[in-house]
DNA sequence: CGCACTCTTGATGGTCATCAAGACGGGTGG
DNA sequence: CCACCCGTCTTGATGACCATCAAGAGTGCG
């Protein structure tokens, strides 16, 4: 059941069979949520953390005439709001963009956890910081790529994670979501997503249809949106 | 001499004395760093974190063609790099702004205090995971709000950052920066950044001239920027 | 079959980038 | 002491990128 969350956490460190054991016991709850239901508003005071098991759900903030900001993009396998643990309420709401299945872990449950293995608080720590190393690629990309790549950057980095879970492979990967939330990612309007699109499909890079984007030229494609993975900490951390 | 950092934890958790004993204990040096220097490059490993006894630090990011994008400003009492002890290489570099003084803080320090107390490792995760919500601000600002408001943003998040280390009141602030570094900070440049000052002078919100912030109407500028300071968790954490 | 949502494309305009040049100000050396 | 220099600030002119407005086409669903 947690198995992508494992392979996610183990790519990155190891893992011992009782911290397994640990992570299992600390799920109160698994929950079906349908597309497009608000997990969690903005300023509410929670009490559990939202593992993903299968869907895509995504943080974001709004201004006040309605304009939407998608701060960041969870998969099957990440904690959507792993910080609310020590943050207790969120200064963003959480939405599930595509219907979803997700474990519920109570905060005490995390407490009791990361008390019990100093492994998995340091691991789970770890797990937020990688969080605020997205943001920041996202602050580099609103601040300083154009549109075109910004798109290229945005599928990249999805690739990439999402290979991590086995959802994606070098051709291409699901990502059931309308060019309006694309756009709502990306800082620009579903108008200008849609142009882009299309150049990126006349380029031969990428084409994204159906719900679906399919890889014509990875190399050429990363090359478009300058991609470093480097931020997404892709390797085996050292065990010092 | 780590007055600040406290004060700047204690706004949020309540902190034992022993807990203080412990956090400086674990400084290693104090070091005195000139203005315009590289602290860490993007990439390295890190054994050490540091925080900010005076001074301005950001973390940055740069594209291949030399432009620029600052991920986060770091005022005395903040920790730079608190997130290297789990990430141990980082997605981004650190410069000082202007000169710094900055204590050291080894990662085996970090591992040691926060092994020796649960609430150091709980209040420094919130630590990090508060970085993480500043940077989902920025977000919002990069994407969806227009560069008067951006600049707007940026003062009021600062104004409020600063009073709570007592370097900042209602009226204004020391702000050491020109207008090409403002520009990293907004995803602007600075030949913009220079007209929207202009516009924030003419509407009589704020000045900003000679390193200095005069804030002249406060409810004004937040009204621009539709600041709201949730993001910044500026009240008493809960105890639970 | 009709409705709602999404996608697509064109026309127009605003925000901000780019290019350029002059003003200002602080520091240095002749 | 003043001339010079360099970094920064300031302003104008022009243009690119993306938003906005509008309308029609495609698609899935009740």
């Amino acid at each position: 059941m947690i198995e992508r969350h494992l392979a996610r956490l183990r790519l990155r460190h190891e893992i011992s069979e009782s911290d397994v054991a640990l992570i299992r016991g600390a799920i109160a709850e698994v929950r079906e949520i349908p597309a497009g239901r608000t997990l969690v508003e903005a300023g509410e005071r929670l009490r559990v953390s939202t593992l993903v098991l299968d869907g895509l759900l995504c943080r974001y903030k709004d201004m006040k005439d309605g304009q939407r900001q998608i701060a960041e993009l969870h998969v099957p396998g990440d904690f959507a709001d792993l910080h609310s643990y020590t943050l207790k309420r969120l200064d963003h709401s959480i939405l599930t963009l595509t219907p979803c299945r997700v474990a519920v872990v109570p905060h005490v449950e995390l407490a009791r956890i990361t008390k019990a293995s100093e492994r998995l608080a340091y691991v789970y720590w770890f797990s937020t910081n990688l969080d605020a190393a997205i943001h920041r690629e996202w602050v580099l990309s609103l601040g300083r790529r154009n549109a075109l790549a910004r798109m290229a950057a945005l599928f990249c980095e999805l690739q990439a994670r999402l290979q991590v879970v086995a959802l994606a492979d070098q051709t291409g990967f699901a990502l059931p979501l309308n060019q309006t939330q694309l756009a709502e990612c990306l800082g620009l309007t579903s108008v200008h997503v849609n142009r882009v699109l299309k150049e990126l499909r006349t380029r031969d890079l990428v084409t994204f249809r159906g719900g679906h984007v399919s890889i014509r030229d990875l190399a050429g494609l990363q090359r478009v949106a300058e991609f470093d993975p480097g931020y997404l900490y892709l390797e085996r951390q050292p065990a010092d």
